[in-house]
DNA sequence: ATGTGACTTTAAGTCCGTG
DNA sequence: TCACGGACTTAAAGTCACA
């Protein structure tokens, strides 16, 4: 029941996306997520499923692998 | 909605729960899945969590970012 | 040994708000 | 700008029967 993923993952998320520039309602509009949830997955409260990932690498411009290179 | 993704990351996974040498219900019992789930998996049926892909990873012994490498 | 349909239970994901 | 909560709605997760 790790959840050190999950942290981890959102963490990734967060770096990425803060290094395109935009803010979390942003970034969660151009995913197609509502900011709830973006916050939710930053911090490492959800559990996002295989598509949500994909849409996260999509909206960041790197591939599904790379989200997990650090990790 | 591309299943695409989903579809390459079943076969990614059969192909590793292949050459563990576990047939599929041996493997879902090692991960602590439903064998019916474990098959939704692999055909791209199913799209699994966060949680579940690291349950998947750990189980075949292997990084998560090992699982996408490919795809 | 595997895939699938029909089903129930749990959790993902949304939308309203607050500090 | 973000974290967090409550009350939702949709889909993931798991069970069972059958081909």
């Amino acid at each position: 029941m790790s959840t050190h993923l999950r942290l981890k993952f959102g963490q990734r998320i967060r770096q990425l996306r803060l290094a395109s520039g935009l803010s979390q309602e942003e970034f969660a509009d151009h995913v197609g997520f509502a900011r709830t949830y973006m916050s939710r997955i930053e911090t490492g409260a959800a559990n996002p499923s295989l598509d949500a990932i994909e849409a996260l690498a999509s909206a960041l411009n790197v591939r599904v692998a790379e989200l997990f290179h650090t990790l």
